[in-house]
RNA sequence: GGGCCUGUAGCUCAGCUGGUUAGAGCACACGCUUGAUAAGCGUGGGGUCGGUAGUUCGAAUCUACCCAGGCCCA
């Protein structure tokens, strides 16, 4: 009869022994942490059944299966109920702070991988510095005004939209932005994410609002916002500007017609312009007269004409047609002939383009001029090369309008009528123009061509009229007032961009933009506070009556704008600046929904109680140069002269296994709610962080096929490290680093040096490193080497012994080490595993640090010294897998093996003697000298003498015959000295 | 078309400022184990370093061009 005694409840993972008495746990229950049950005694018959049973077998409720889609949702749960994210804040009191300040997500449908990515992400800078020891909070946000939000109420609306007032929409439009915002927290929190998700912050709540204008009024302040005009597309039939996004393309049959217009000092041209470009000749000035022939498809805006666009790289050639000099672009003049009737093959002279600035031409219908221009956006596809340019009737024409000082001319009213100013056309509409002014340019001779053209226009996707482009009056940032872009190019340079190509790319952007169109004539948005003097129409911006708005909206928010008297916004004492009037009415226009994200630092980090202006770091897609990162910083560097950011981090987009982008059409897209479904979030997380974020990644059956094979791998260590933990208590049974068993103490060695490794990567933001790193500790040196080479002494041994108890101690450091440095990427599975590691510690890992205090494990010398040791090992298991093939052999204990070695090498080995038979895993080693001066080892296996120990299963030369312990070592005897734990 | 970026084994990544037969883990094949077992250990095969042309004694690593792909613009 042998007795046994347990040492805790936690119940083994297979059967118990046949007359075991009732487990106090459950199996594949945990036991309450720091909680022991008496001891329990077992007793049986037949000792020889099973020595298995006295062995000490790992056992653990830690799962080798994760359940993910149960223990996540569980674990989230837990973590809300036990309010985790509080706790962490609590436990971070005072410590040096770390803000990561969130890019708001647009309230709008399900999240997509992206989204996922971008989150996990920021939950892993957030996890980390938590656990490095910073204060790091998490206050998630978002962006709910916008168009696209705005469209769907529309549509959902219908009909009933008419009776409705704009007060009472907006408040659908925010019922909408509400739902999909606990749509998106709930999907965001399911991925594992802590933060504070009660109290995220809200582009649509009524202090942001305020917060937004607070802002506005800054700008405003400082004189750097100005009204002016810019083209948008304009439906004249609804009168309202169109959105892209409002706009759809349909085919539409224009008039197609190439108008003629004259220098108006063609020797002066000849004389200077061809001069330069070494291409005057006599030919030329034998030409009456000198014209340039341009295409158009809108005749209408002919009256609206300022410029001439050329390009400045194209060729462009003088052709004699009939006596008359004209001017078109060299590679169209064949097409520009067989459309005009014409013969072009009289080339006088050719120039590029570039000599054409600034070259004056006459209007063809007005005393008026028309300024040659450059432009690279000119093509060869269709025309003549020359561009008629419009300024307030198309993009490219504006934005070459504002280049060279032109007047954003668009003498059109609502409903698309020329005003009375307008010569010849006056009160007609644009579509009833058009022949009127073929006809007046034919009257004139400078038609040379007119027919119909079939091409894709652009319709209001409502009534579907065609659109035209019209100027309409719009609020501006001036990017030059107050050096606004030169300090936020400083700004980027005072920035740390990660990877650091991300400064160049702001920095062209910056460099380069127009002015800021911060004006939207839409309605879910906050509206831009002005008003127009009712009797002059000029519009009013001022500082008093941004903060009075601000005032009402920190009250009741935005929609007070449409529903609350005009009064409340008009400071007392308004006067126009232009004629002194004093009644006014209210500005229609909202915001651009970039300037609401972009105050988001404005609006949340001075508010919090445990935030701060400036933030540490934003982390977005690389997208966001343009957008997020772009608006924040000229929000920034206009309310406080600098960027709100000390460093900004990018990630590339998620591709699909081709490295292809996700679309729809495709059918290629990977929706993370599936791979939540199929396989957990952990799952997620650990792909985003083994890929190299910073590029384009990819995603598809095959990564997550192997990220889920590393997550087992991962779980699977693990679980025989704390398995080997059942009886340990890491108070008082730790052997102390002196008496530890020297592989021990290498284990922690290796295990310090990746450790640290692995926080200086978290510091870094080299997750994939982090991957690395962990992986190759796990897999090799852990995996196949230390918990295989130590397994005999773990479960064979005396289970008090202090050669166990040294194994325990390590095993324990390091697996504890190990939850806490994947607890930011294995949230949840380190979680789970914290609870059940012996010894006092936090409600959650992640309110626990890095490890710390690593430089006493570590042991250069040590570690090198066994990486040869290690090498020695790898040749003898060439040797056994030799004799396996042959068959001399079948397990490594049924071997026998000889190294033959020299010099240091082999005194290295002498000095191991007794360790090597453990280190390659055989039954026994010899060690011969060699011949003198020989070098290298080398290795010979055969097959292990004496008999197989029925314990350790180690051969050897002889067993005990005692009636019970028949069949075992003598060390196998020793073991069972002590009473064995169960 | 322009700005910025990427292209190393089936997958995810190393490979520093150019220098010996380009590495790791996973996957795959075969063997062992059955006391980590829907696990573990061992051995092995696998790459014209996107292509081409240069610079150099020598290039995955430098230059140019091309191809494929991405983000942002036009």
């Amino acid at each position: 009869m042998v007795s046994r005694t347990s040492g805790t409840c936690c119940a083994p993972d297979k059967p118990s022994p046949p007359d075991s008495p009732d487990q106090k746990c459950p199996p594949d229950e945990e036991c309450p942490p720091d909680q022991k049950c008496p001891p329990v005694t077992v007793q049986y018959r037949d000792v020889m059944a099973d020595w298995k049973d006295t062995c000490n077998l790992p056992r653990t409720a830690f799962s080798m299966k994760a359940n993910l889609q149960t223990t996540e949702p569980e674990t989230v749960a837990r973590w809300d109920e036990m309010d985790l994210y509080g706790q962490i804040r609590q436990a971070r009191k005072g410590a040096t702070k770390f803000l990561l300040h969130d890019g708001p997500p647009y309230a709008n449908g399900n999240i997509h991988i992206g989204h996922a990515l971008n989150k996990i992400l920021k939950d892993l800078v957030v996890k980390s510095h938590n656990m490095m020891g910073f204060d790091a909070p998490y206050v998630p946000g978002w962006d709910c005004h916008g168009l696209p939000i705005e469209l769907r109420v529309d549509r959902e609306l219908g009909p009933r939209k008419r009776q409705m007032s704009t007060a009472d929409f907006r408040r659908e439009c925010q019922a909408y932005a509400a739902k999909y915002l606990d749509i998106q927290r709930e999907e965001f929190k399911r991925l594992g994410v802590i933060g504070e998700w009660d109290q995220p912050y809200k582009t649509m709540n009524h202090p942001y609002q305020a917060a937004i204008v607070r802002a506005l009024g800054k700008f405003v302040e400082q004189g750097m916002v100005y009204k002016g005009k810019k083209p948008v597309h304009w439906c004249t039939h609804c009168r309202t500007a169109l959105a892209e996004a409002e706009v759809e393309y349909e085919p539409h049959t224009s008039p197609s017609i190439y108008v003629e217009f004259p220098l108006v000092d063609p020797d002066d041209w000849r004389a200077t312009a061809l001069a330069v470009a070494g291409s005057a000749d006599a030919k030329a000035s034998a030409l009456q007269s000198i014209s340039v022939l341009i295409w158009t498809t809108t005749p209408w805006t002919i009256p609206s004409n300022l410029a001439i666009a050329f390009h400045p790289e194209f060729e462009y050639g003088l052709y004699d047609v009939d006596g008359k000099g004209v001017i078109v672009a060299k590679d169209l003049a064949k097409a520009v002939s067989e459309k005009v009737g014409k013969s072009f093959d009289k080339l006088v002279a050719t120039f590029p383009g570039r000599v054409m600035e600034r070259v004056v031409f006459r209007h063809p219908l007005y005393a008026r001029d028309s300024l040659g221009v450059l432009g690279d956006y000119v093509t060869l596809e269709a025309g003549t090369g020359a561009v008629h340019t419009a300024p307030g009737h198309g993009a490219d024409d504006y934005h070459t309008g504002v280049k060279y000082g032109l007047e954003i001319y668009a003498p059109l009213d609502p409903g698309g009528h020329y005003n009375e100013s307008v010569e010849l056309f006056a009160g007609l509409k644009v579509w009833d123009a058009n022949p009127k002014v073929e006809a007046a340019l034919k009257e004139r001779g400078r038609l040379w061509s007119r027919e119909d053209f079939e091409h894709s226009y652009p319709h209001c996707w409502r009534c579907h009229h065609p659109v035209i482009f019209l100027a309409t009056a719009q609020w501006f940032i001036a990017m030059d007032a107050q050096h606004l872009r030169e300090k936020a190019l400083k700004a980027i340079n005072d920035t740390r961009w990660i990877p650091s190509w991300g400064q160049a790319r702001i920095e062209g952007m910056i460099a380069n933009r127009p002015d800021w169109c911060i004006s939207r004539q839409r309605v879910w948005g906050v509206p831009i506070p002005a008003m127009d003097c009712v009797k002059c129409g000029q519009a009013v911006l001022t500082k008093a009556m941004v903060d009075q708005a601000a005032a009402v909206f920190d009250l009741y928010g935005a929609d007070a704008w449409y529903e609350r008297p005009i009064a409340e916004f008009v400071p007392a004492g308004l006067a126009c600046a232009e004629c002194g009037g004093s009644e006014f009415e209210r500005e229609s226009n909202i915001l651009d929904v970039w300037f609401d994200s972009g105050s988001s630092h404005e609006a949340v980090l001075p508010f919090r109680a445990d935030h701060r202006w400036p933030a540490d770091i934003y982390l977005e897609g690389s997208d966001q140069h343009r957008g997020w990162f772009h608006s924040s910083l000229l929000v920034g560097v206009g309310t406080r002269g600098r960027a709100p950011f000390n460093q900004v981090l990018t990630h590339g987009f998620v591709m699909d296994d081709q490295g292809r982008k996700m679309s729809k059409s495709l059918g290629n897209t990977v929706a993370p709610q599936d791979i939540i479904k199929q396989s957990g979030a952990e799952i997620l997380r650990l792909w985003a962080s083994m890929v190299d974020y910073r590029e384009d990644i990819r995603v598809g059956k095959e990564v997550l096929a192997r990220t889920v094979e590393a997550y087992r791998k991962i779980r699977n260590v693990i679980r025989v490290l704390v398995a080997n933990l059942y009886d340990f208590d890491p108070k008082d049974e730790r052997v102390p680093k002196a008496r530890m068993q020297e592989i021990d103490r290498w284990a922690l060695a290796k295990f310090a040096d990746a450790a640290e490794r692995i926080v200086k990567a978290y510091d870094d933001y080299d997750y994939p490193g982090i991957f690395q790193v962990a992986s190759q500790l796990i897999t090799v040196d852990l995996s196949a080497f230390y918990i295989d080479v130590t397994k005999d002494r773990m479960y064979t041994f005396g289970a008090k012994s202090e050669a166990r108890r040294s194994g325990q101690t390590a095993m324990f450091i390091i697996v504890d080490g190990l939850a806490r440095l994947l607890a930011p990427i294995l949230s949840v599975t380190m979680d789970e595993l914290w609870r059940m590691l012996p010894g006092e510690r936090e409600a959650s890992v992640h309110m626990a640090l890095f490890p710390t205090d690593l430089a006493q494990w570590q042991d250069a010398a040590l570690v090198e010294r066994w990486a040869t040791l290690a090498a020695v090992r790898d040749q003898v298991n060439l040797q056994l897998e030799e004799k396996r093939k042959d068959k001399t052999i079948a397990a490594n204990l049924s071997a026998a093996a000889t190294v033959t070695a020299a010099g240091a090498s082999g005194a290295l080995l002498e000095d191991y003697r007794e360790f090597l038979p453990t280190l390659f895993g055989v039954s026994q080693v010899g060690i011969s000298a060699g011949a003198p001066g020989a070098e290298g080892v080398s290795v010979s296996v055969e097959r292990a003498a004496g008999t197989k120990c029925e314990r350790c299963w180690r051969y050897v030369p002889e067993v005990s015959a005692q009636p019970d312990r028949e069949g075992l070592c003598s060390r196998c005897v020793e073991a069972l000295a002590e009473p064995v734990s169960l």
